[in-house]
DNA sequence: GCGTGAATTTACCTAGCGGTAAATTACCTA
DNA sequence: TAGGTAATTTACCGCTAGGTAAATTCACGC
């Protein structure tokens, strides 16, 4: 009794799938709070763990963060180019972008927070990696948009890179919708957006209604 | 040299002045790094002040941000009702809308994420009274986004939940682009909204080209 | 010229975070 | 059953943030 007793010692868990948990608690964390708000003790809390040992698995903060943004990144745009199909001119490609989107996040739907964090620390490495994949991605987008400017005629650079900025933020949206939604299949979601566009046609026209 | 030379003392700037360039500060440092990442060092740096005198001036750090929001969000609910019209179904009210609002924000157009601050602390006066504003404006939006999803034939509450949700983000997404693009104007910014909703119209076909 | 009040700072407290070194416990093998 | 090693914690450091009490200096009216 004079020493309190000593909760250290293994619990039995092996590495490979602390690190596992460890990776997916961040993720979450990260996807949900943000990098800045995203905090050690909080993740390691998520885990059942010591901030110590959180350390030692996965390095410092932004080691951990870049360990769940490689995955998350790679997984997105492998799936984003393989939905543009070969030459970025499939058709319906919006809808089967979002599609596939949907399903590469099924089962942690804030990963794509992780991706899209805005909160990292300026002139890191974990900025610079994020913005490479944004930089891929966006690369692959683009095609999209300029097609459905040349479309109404507008030859504005600004337009083009407005209605980039517009697309991105919007999937975005869509995602952080389809998060407080949890029910919602990725199909259901798919058919959901379809029906959105159709509504977003009427934007044009004015708000009358008989 | 025994005692070194205090610094304290009046600068002579009246009190009433001092207010504002701090209410001033600290809007655009919460509408540029949120609630959270704010740090009043920051804001008091900003007005070339101690952190010390911001506390006596405007409390709290959740009091000055409600002191920042409340002018903010009343200009903006203000100008969105007018903009709407009386009955709500004003003709082009959505490009009407976005006008009233970019000309609302010049001048200080990051305010705008001070009102759509994700990082409030939950439970407090602050996120309350945000959600106030946020219920305000989406009653006043909740009437053109159903009209353009009965245009479509769409009853499910769940598509009028979601669009609402994605207008509301698409004028955060417009004044994110504006403040990073400063020398546009509101009109031409209007205009601009205007041809990319032009250009969303062709978002139901498919993405072919001849 | 001189106080008196307004404007401002210095000094300090507490709490939480990122991060590290050292100690502690449990499991496995021989 | 003894010892090594893998898994984990305790205890700590430095820093920054929000917040408060007390001291300090300037400006202005008499």
């Amino acid at each position: 009794m004079a020493t309190p007793p000593s909760k250290a010692g293994t619990k039995g868990v092996p590495r490979e799938h602390r690190r596992l948990q460890m990776l997916d608690a961040a993720t979450e964390e990260f996807g949900t709070r943000g990098y800045a708000a995203a905090s050690l003790p909080s993740i390691a809390a998520r885990v059942g763990v010591t901030k110590t040992l959180l350390h030692q698995y996965v390095g410092t903060k932004e080691d951990l963060y870049l360990a769940c943004l490689v995955p998350v990144g790679d997984r997105l745009l492998d799936t984003i180019r393989a939905a543009m199909g070969p030459d970025g001119t499939a058709p319906h490609t919006p809808l089967r972008v979002l599609h596939s989107i949907f399903t590469a996040l099924e089962g942690r739907r804030e990963a794509w927070f992780v991706l899209y964090d805005t909160t990292l620390p300026p002139g890191g490495e974990a900025a610079r990696r994020a913005a490479g994949y944004w930089a891929a991605i966006d690369r692959l987008a683009a095609g999209g948009t300029a097609e459905l400017l040349r479309a109404t005629g507008s030859t504005d650079p600004l337009d083009a890179d407005a209605l980039k900025y517009v697309w991105r933020d919007l999937v975005a949206t869509l995602v952080r919708w389809w998060v407080k939604h949890p029910e919602q299949t990725p199909e259901a979601m798919t058919q959901r957006c379809a029906r959105l566009f159709a509504a977003a046609a009427g934007l044009t026209s004015d708000g009358r209604s008989g």
